[in-house]
Formats: structure tokens, sequence, C-alpha cells
DNA sequence: TAGATTGTTAATCGATTAACAATC
DNA sequence: TAGATTGTTAATCGATTAACAATC
């Protein structure tokens, strides 16, 4: 029980997290294997030998309960608490992530926004005033920030990853096409659209 | 050769693309498996393993030509055309997404941005005019588009993805928080950057 | 009862990794 | 030559899946 999930138990529950919270949200009570099959493209068999070596969650003939297999979820990726992350990046695609309900959904809380350009100082984006760089190293420290989203250009992203980790940030949202360099204790998440694109594209020509 | 690379294959070589693709950028001529390894988290053997498979592409005690590999790798994945996608969305992440050049480095084009507000249509966004959802159909077929890119609210993401499968898309990347329901012939991709952070957090708290 | 769906077994297949000879 | 890094083997481990009894 007390025993760390593997890279591929937990990558699969989390996706689980994800379709019971929007099942929650459109009113479903009960959900089947076989529906989170449809909508994860995981194997039903798998979903359940997942799940079941957990505990007995579900009811034979019937499915789980959305709310309490939430709970449980929930409670085996200890994720139950809020969190609180910083963005760095006002921009666009900043501005997107800021207005988001996504993480909000998930208990994560948007504390602090961060940008280099001086006219957006001061602004607001989503619910929150932008913060500059150089109050960055400070308010990630009060906030007790452990993780930063980069949403900036690739030619900033490294100097944004820099303040980040020198501010004791330990987990990086790279949504910019840079790759970055840091040191063997921070763990870094790169989003690449077209990348995944491409592969997609495979299995549909193939 | 002909053989259909197996999920996880494809998916490694896809992020080695990327890699390759920026180390090209920063003007290096040559990498080493180490190199990539601690770009993309995956095992050094790991990879000269996927790529040996295929042939003797590095030099032993040297590493492989940044530009060779990222040809030969191309060719596994058959991705070395130009590919047609629309994006259905001209809001702030419609936007961002318009004006990265992280598609147009690996060879995808965006070839119509899609969006319900009258007063959106014809304004431009990046290099495009803003066209109407109503001429999804006609537009979608006449640039033989087949990948779909969703960024509206998760309210309107239901009717979007219905729109381009009619319009013979089959390949759709989700970028709301909604669960789609679609054709078993469509392969839906959902991005969800809170459940990606929950999974990154159980392994920074474990 | 009849139908549906879970929990679990058993068997297979692919992923992962350490180790090291080959060789640049 | 000395150092570095590939290509490959061999062994282990986890993922995947079909099948089906249990049971709601």
């Amino acid at each position: 029980m007390a025993e760390r999930l593997t890279v591929g138990v937990a990558a699969r529950l989390s996706r689980y997290l994800q379709v019971l919270t929007q099942a929650r949200k459109m009113g479903k009570d009960r959900i089947s294997s076989q529906e989170i099959a449809e909508y994860t493209n995981i194997n039903a068999t798998q979903i359940r030998r997942d799940l079941s070596a957990f505990g007995r969650f579900g009811k034979r003939g019937v499915g789980y309960r959305t709310d309490a297999l939430l709970e449980e979820i929930r409670k085996i990726l200890r994720t139950q608490g809020q969190h609180n992350i910083a963005l760095v990046g006002a921009g666009r695609l900043g501005g997107a992530i800021a207005s988001s309900p996504i993480f909000a959904e998930h208990g994560i809380t948007i504390a602090a926004i961060f940008e280099n350009d001086p006219e957006k100082v001061g602004q607001r984006v989503g619910n929150l005033y932008v913060s500059s760089m150089d109050d960055l190293g400070e308010i990630s420290r009060e906030r007790n920030i452990i993780v930063g989203v980069i949403a900036v250009p690739a030619d900033s992203a490294q100097n944004a990853v820099d303040s980040l980790i020198d501010a004791g940030v330990k987990i990086v949202f790279n949504y910019s096409e840079a790759l970055l360099d840091t040191p063997g204790d921070v763990q870094v998440h790169t989003s690449n659209p077209a990348v995944e694109l491409l592969y997609a594209l495979y299995f549909h020509l193939a």
C-alpha cells in the first residue's frame, strides 16, 4: 500500500481521474470500466486490474460509483490537497492558461504570474495581477511554490527556468519548443503538440 | 522494415525528433545517446537499441550526426511531407497556437482557423484570416485536412468535433477539458496539463 | 432469473537495463 | 595509444490481454 506506484500505473490513474472528473460534471453517478476505456483508449481489463490492486471499488453487474472512485484515486495519488503553481509569461498562451478552468478543477491554483515586459506588469490576467520577474524569487518562496509553468517564447525559456530553479521550483512544465538545461533534481515536462501530431499521423498513415 | 512500429517505439522516436530538431537549431553537429537521454528522460541504452533496429546510424566513440539522424527518423516515421491542419477557436489559446513556430518547424501548416463568434470572423490571426464555422466542411475538404485542433471552451467542444468529423477529419487534438464522443475510426488526443501536473507531483512527493 | 460487469488468473509479449566487446 | 561511445547480448521485469467464474 505504501509502495511507490510504477510510472505506468501513476500515468493511467491520472487519466482515470480526468475522465471521472468530467463524468461527474456531466452528472454520471456510475461508470463502467468499458466507458472509461472508450475515453482513455486504455484496455478495460487493464483498468479493472489497476483499480483492483488497491481495493474492490466496483460492483459486479453495475460498475463504479463516480464520486467514490474519484476519491479513491485521489487518495492513491495523494493529490487531495491544494497546490500552488507559478506561471511565467503573460502573453497569449499565458493568458489562456491563467483563464482556463482546467487547473482549478483539479485543486491547482495559479498563485502568481511573472513577466519580463514592463508594460504587462501590474495588468490583470485571469484573477491575478502580473508580477515582475524581479520578484519571482521572493514571491515563489513566500507562497511555497514548487511547480512552474513556462509560457514564454523559446529564446526566453532558459532564463525563465533558471529563475524558477533559483526560487526552489522542482517541477517545470515547458510550453516552449526549447530544450532546457536543468539540475538532476528538477523534473522537466516539455509539451510539444507538433511532435504528438507526427506520432498520431504515423498510426493514421501506417 | 515495412512492419508497423509499436506504440512505444513510435512515441520515443518522435521525442528524439524533437530533441534533434532543437539541437540542430542550436548548431550541434553531433549528439550522443547520453545527451538525448538527458533531454528526454529515456534511458540511453534504449535509445541506441531503438535506433539500431533500423540501421547503424552512429559512430562509436563519436555519437550521431544530428542532421543525418533527423532524416533517418523522419523516414522511419514517414513524416517527411507537409501536413495541413485546421484549428477551431480564435480566442487566446487559438491565437497562441496559430502564432507559434512549433508546428512550422515540423512541416505542419495551419491551413485554416474557424470560429463561431461573428466578431472574430474575417480578423487576422497569425498568417491567416479567421473563417466561419459554417465554411468548415467546404474548406477542410478543399484543403485535404484530416487533423483538427480544438481550442474552444469545454461547452463548445463537442459541436466543434462533430463539425470536424463531418468534414472528414480523423485525428483530433482536444485542448478543452471536455470528454468527446467520436466514432471508432477517429483518434482523439486530449491534452490536460492539470492531470499531467498531478502525475508529476506524485513522483515529487512520493 | 437473465443480463451485465467486476475481479482474477494465466499466458504472452514488449520494455527496460546492465554489461561489455567492438571500434571510432 | 587512450578515451569515448556505439551496437548487441542476455536477463529481468512490468504491461497487456483473453477468458471466465463470481456476483450484483
